[in-house]
RNA sequence: GCCCGAGUGGCGGAAUUGGUAUACGCGCACCACUUAAAAUGGUGUCCCGUAAGGGAUGUGGGUUCGAUUCCCACCUCGGGCACCA
């Protein structure tokens, strides 16, 4: 007997794969196609995390089983690579982010297929590849033409202490992610993108994709539309000829109104006076505070004059930046009027909606700000002529390369180290060949994640970012139900990575690009894999996991095993090292099984059947834990018999081949195969053949179970009763009751209510 | 404050449309094998009780012949949003 060793057989398969190149996908082929993506990973100095096996491993199950199922399957893998920490470390360090992402990604790709993934990787991209950026920057130049892309100034997020500034996912709790310094707005020009535009159909158009429910509530949320009708309130008294537009989603409550509240923005712009109310960032301090302006406005309603507040609960930002105070409706007017003695109005006449002003649609959703005052990012594409102002960068000119610079550190002046560089800033306008300045503000990362799954279909072009007919390939020709078959990802990314890619795929479809108007077809998400104790794994705990090392001590077929038992895959579930050992066991039990297999005898008495069902049922449902029970249960079943017949054992291999594709392959070739086991179609299964002649029943007695029968499939409900009520134990428990009432569900119960 | 999700043995967790609560795994105990240990195999393992039986799925109530599952109220934990008018 051999032993099960993992070390070389996981070497060998590994090697053989590759080199036969079996997991490549076809651009042409008649089979119906299935494209699984998993998020790309950021390939950080840490190393892979167990949560990217945990992941990786599911999908890769998921695309194992559909090429089993005979579909052309593109499972591609690639690195998100532009970021903060890298460039964090260049600055420590004074070495090229390039030559620190080219270390890291050379790590992360020998530890990736450690892991036995099934990716093709001749497709592998690189968000920081010029050839991979110089089509987000094409894509950005798109969105300039038509309109989407400007210029304006705005507060941006800044840290006194690193002179940085910051986007709004880098601020936590109004201070500096990475020094805790309470973060100032600072007024700066700053590239947007105009996503507001698109905030109607991102929210609709969800209706149509097979998203997760919590991803699509998530997603509504952040998007935030509302309806609400915008009433005009009239000026008078101190010569003001404006009106104040009052957005609300409540005009039934008009008769209510008792003042009107201004954003101090507003307030300012109306009346010229800044009335030193500020809209606090510390997010405690909820005091309602406000000044009276000595404006009225008219109530349309009613005719009634009220007094015109400036405060600091009302953001310019969102509606018109103006409300009309109900207190006796509203927690917040209700606050203030009480605070500075304005009436509340109880009972009063209720309005209908559109009586007073028009309907209108309103969305939380911002612009997205687009500049990073940063080294290592996709340099926007745009010159600042003299003469002719912005001048986009023309399109044989991309892609725009990152300069050598010496310093990576950010200016006094907030602005991006490729400022310094003037012999890469200073350049002739494209226009009028005049002086001119490069932008030197970056993408910010989420730019080159917005698209990369297209790229995948067609990574070498250097005609266009995809071939059309291969993007209608891979997406489908559906322009309203279709693109990447399966997606899944982690929950941290559902406003704003699948908010930013789904606008980008649009607009890219708007301009007849990419043939359908939604980039995912089926989102679902993932759990993460905590440490120990369920806190979470952190270099500075101490109690990271390296997946090298348990692929090096089991193997990664125990690896994949065991993350994918290791409870519900879209909960986040503490590590246990301890419980490994049982992965592994189960994994010898199936390598010693091979010596108990006999090859002419035909096994009857076991029903594989279920198993193929409920094993099928859960890869699709992304329950692998209970997938991998019902593995478990059939072994256990099975190495309690003298022989297994070769057939069901070969079928038992096909269903485990997903989970643990490097054992199933050894014992596939051990088995006499020539073929790899990755090309045995997915094993049928025939409910017909599962016979259950004894069925047990379980007898209750109100609701108590008190024993058990076996009684014969198909015989009537009468005889059921007849055998329950004769049954020993239950005949004692009903001497001396009276029967009132016998329930029976077929196959399973009896119960006597007495 | 609002919106999601989750509370089940010592631990990770199972449980079809409401139908045997605790599958599977870890751990633990005992047995076999062994000079011994490890490994492996076997048996047992929610609580009380010798047993018959009784009690348990965060807490309290309800619907039902029957509730982990449905309804109401509350508590705890995790995630998201946050003065959004």
């Amino acid at each position: 007997m051999k032993e099960y060793n993992h070390l070389k057989i996981e070497k060998k398969w590994q090697k053989e794969w590759e080199k036969k190149g079996i997991y490549h996908a076809e651009d042409k082929s008649k089979k119906p196609k299935f494209y699984g993506l998993i998020e790309f990973p950021y390939p950080s100095g840490e190393g892979l995390h167990v949560g990217h096996i945990r992941s990786n491993t599911a999908m890769d199950i998921i695309c194992r089983k559909r090429r089993a199922e005979g579909f052309n399957v593109l499972y591609p893998i690639g690195w998100d690579a532009f970021g903060l920490p890298t460039e964090n470390y260049a600055i420590k360090t004074g070495i090229h982010p390039q030559k620190v992402t080219k270390k890291n990604t050379d790590i992360f790709r020998k530890q990736l297929k450690a892991g036995g993934f099934s990716f093709d990787w001749s497709r592998e991209v690189n968000t920081t590849d010029p050839e991979y950026y110089k089509w987000t920057q094409w894509i950005f130049l798109k969105m300039y033409e038509k309109g989407l892309a400007y210029k304006d100034k705005i507060n941006i997020n800044w840290c006194p202490k690193d002179k940085i500034g910051l986007a709004n996912e880098e601020v936590v709790d109004g201070c500096c992610e990475r020094c805790g310094t309470e973060v100032e707005k600072r007024e700066k020009e700053q590239w947007m993108l105009a996503i507001t535009k698109y905030a109607e159909r991102l929210d609709k158009d969800l209706d149509d994709v097979n998203f997760l429910e919590k991803i699509k509530i998530q997603q509504r949320n952040w998007i935030g539309r509302s309806e609400g009708v915008e009433i005009e309130f009239r000026l008078s008294g101190v010569g003001h000829p404006t009106a104040i537009k009052v957005f609300t989603t409540r005009p039934d409550t008009i008769f209510g109104a008792t003042f009107i509240a201004l954003a101090p923005e507003i307030a300012k712009k109306i009346t010229g006076k800044d009335f030193g109310i500020k809209i606090e960032i510390d997010r405690e301090n909820k005091e309602k505070i406000g000044v009276d302006t000595g404006l009225k406005a008219k109530n349309p309603a009613n005719g009634e004059m009220l007094p015109v507040f400036v405060v600091n609960y009302v953001s310019a930002e969102y509606g018109t930046g103006a409300i009309m105070g109900v207190p006796a409706d509203d927690e917040r007017d209700k606050e203030f009027a009480e605070k500075y003695k304005l009436p509340i109005i109880e009972n009063y006449k209720k309005a209908g909606f559109k009586d007073y002003g028009k309907k209108i649609t309103q969305f939380k959703l911002r612009d997205w700000v687009f500049s990073r005052q940063r080294y290592w990012g996709e340099p926007i594409p745009m010159i600042n002529c003299e003469k002719c102002g912005w001048v986009p960068v023309p399109e044989r000119d991309l892609p725009v390369e990152l300069p050598k610079v010496k310093n990576y550190q950010p200016t006094d002046s907030g602005e991006s180290p490729l400022a310094n560089i003037t012999k890469w800033v200073n350049v002739k306008c494209p226009k009028c060949k005049g002086h001119a300045k490069r932008e030197t503000d970056t993408m910010p990362n989420w730019a080159g994640s917005s698209w990369y799954f297209l790229r995948y279909i067609d990574p070498k072009n250097k005609k266009s970012f995809a071939d059309f007919k291969k993007l209608k390939y891979w997406l489908g020709n559906d322009p309203r139900h279709s693109g990447v078959d399966w997606y899944n990802g982690g929950m941290e990314h559902t406003t704003l990575h699948l908010l930013y890619s789904r606008f980008w795929h649009k607009f890219l479809f708007d301009i007849g690009v990419v043939p359908t108007s939604e980039p995912y077809a089926k989102r679902t998400s993932h759990g993460m894999i905590l440490a120990e104790g369920g806190v979470k794994m952190s270099k500075s705990k101490g109690n990271v996991i390296n997946p090298d090392e348990i692929i090096k001590i089991y193997g990664a077929d125990t690896l994949r095993i065991y993350e994918m038992f290791i409870g519900p895959f879209d909960q986040s579930v503490a590590w246990s090292t301890d419980s490994i050992i049982g992965s592994r066991r189960f994994l010898e039990r199936v390598w010693n099984l091979q010596y108990k297999v006999q090859k002419n005898k035909k096994y009857t008495e076991f029903e594989i059947e279920k198993t193929i069902k409920k094993v099928s049922e859960d890869i699709e449902e992304m329950k692998f834990n209970t997938a991998i029970s019902t593995l478990m249960i059939f072994v256990n079943e099975i190495g309690k018999l003298d022989f297994i017949s070769q057939d069901v054992y070969e079928t038992f291999l096909k269903l485990l081949s997903p989970f643990a594709p490097h054992m199933t392959e050894g014992l596939w070739k051990i088995l006499g195969h020539k073929n790899s086991i990755n090309f045995e179609s997915w094993p049928v299964y025939d409910l017909s053949k599962i016979k259950n002649k004894q069925i047990k029943i379980v007898v209750q007695i109100n609701g108590k179970v008190r024993a058990e029968i076996m009684i014969r499939a198909e015989i009537s409900e009468e005889e059921v009763k007849k055998q329950a009520i004769s049954n020993e134990t239950v005949s004692r428990h009903l001497s001396g009751k009276e029967i009132k009432k016998v329930i029976y569900v077929k196959n399973r119960l009896i119960n006597i209510v007495v």
